[in-house]
DNA sequence: CAGTGTGAAGTTGTTCACAGCA
DNA sequence: TGCTGTGAACAACTTCACACTG
């Protein structure tokens, strides 16, 4: 019986991922405010600054289980809270790079990752001038050592941004030595289990969106 | 008459951009056979290298208006000047890219955007020591000068790799200086007017996916 | 009223089912 | 039998409509 109402109340489809890629916009806005200053905020507003369907707004913070105040809006620390619960910010997932080129180098540098919940630990590398340095207190190794690195500190998260020609047999190496995740930024079609989390970020995708938009206004 | 029947051959609606999206896989897949070895390829075994559906690979190609033979598949290089065509391809397009910091780099030394039409032809930074140098042919400039080669060059695509707290200023000056369609690569979310193409490329909501699932799997 | 909250309707995209074909 | 091609069923999101509240 307990059983079954927490099953009703939560249900087991979770949240519609258009959401959960649209949180981390509201996550976004809600810090930059100052809680000083102002305490609530209401759905069509943020549906404004964000360029959002009011109602899409209010049925999106509708899962962080926070309730509003007619008439006022969301508390926002509520709010920034329940986001980040509901995004897992508060248990890190640690993450291993590999391919130190620009892309890896700009994610290297992003820190913005930290306290969203991925921690970069490690890259690697097969050239050897880019090998024992530093980028961002990240420290890029050999490939080589990608299963002694790996044994030791467990990553969760693998990012490849690598020459696509090599891309497979890195997801590959990834798999045997335990990721949990793979966050593609080459264009190939990897082939993993279909334990792993797979995310690809086909930069050529958004290009022929822009591209098919441009040609059809006439 | 003859009016109608069009309507009804190719509806406005136009193609659905989760199938855009996916035209640049099969493209890039189609590119790498030899044709002289194989001239023909079924849709069932383009799903099974892109870990697709059968019937979803089917439906995306019927909108490049090439037709299958029975049993044997798509000839190749049919597939791929339709896909090219429907992307536009062969109608290339200009592109300025703003903010020459790790990202911009990371894009400005991607060769793969000129046969795939898009062509960046200049970039800028305010940055003294990134001003007059050269990327992949590509040449940095300082970004008080953004409208007078906006003038020059006209391009019809404007690329933004600026840290976020300029980003917005970036996408008025090039709405003002006759930009057709926006890449945004930063998280804000940019005002811009209708007529003008927009297309964010959140990485953060990506990665609010992978860590999604990865805290699911229990 | 201007906002929250929610069930219903609408829209879009995916998957299924099956006809036709070599 | 294995594939193309397509209309229909289904699933997922979004948008609408409206009841409710201070």
């Amino acid at each position: 019986m307990e059983a079954e109402r927490k099953q009703e109340t939560k249900k087991p489809t979770g949240v519609p991922e258009p959401t959960i890629r649209r949180m981390p916009l509201y996550h976004n806005l809600l810090k930059k405010i100052n809680i000083d200053e102002v305490e609530y905020i209401s759905a069509p507003l943020i549906a404004r600054i964000l360029n959002l369907d009011p109602t899409q707004v209010v049925k999106d913070l509708s899962y962080t289980g926070i309730i509003g105040k007619t008439r006022v809006g969301y508390k926002i620390v509520e709010l920034i809270i329940a986001i980040e619960n509901l995004l897992g910010f508060h248990h890190p997932h640690d993450a291993f790079l590999v391919g130190a080129g620009n892309l890896g180098f700009a994610l290297l540098n992003y820190t913005g990752f930290k306290p969203v919940g991925m921690n970069i630990i490690a890259a690697f590398d097969t050239d050897r001038k880019k090998i024992g340095t530093l980028v961002q207190d990240v420290k890029i190794y050999d490939f080589e050592r990608y299963r002694e690195m790996a044994e030791k500190m467990k990553p969760a998260i693998g990012i490849i941004t690598t020459p696509p020609s090599v891309a497979q047999q890195v997801a590959d190496v990834m798999v045997v030595w335990g990721i949990k995740a793979i966050w593609n930024y080459t264009q190939v079609s990897l082939r993993v289990p279909p334990s792993i989390v797979l995310q690809d970020t086909h930069i050529y995708a958004s290009l022929a969106v822009i591209i098919n938009k441009l040609n059809k206004e006439k």
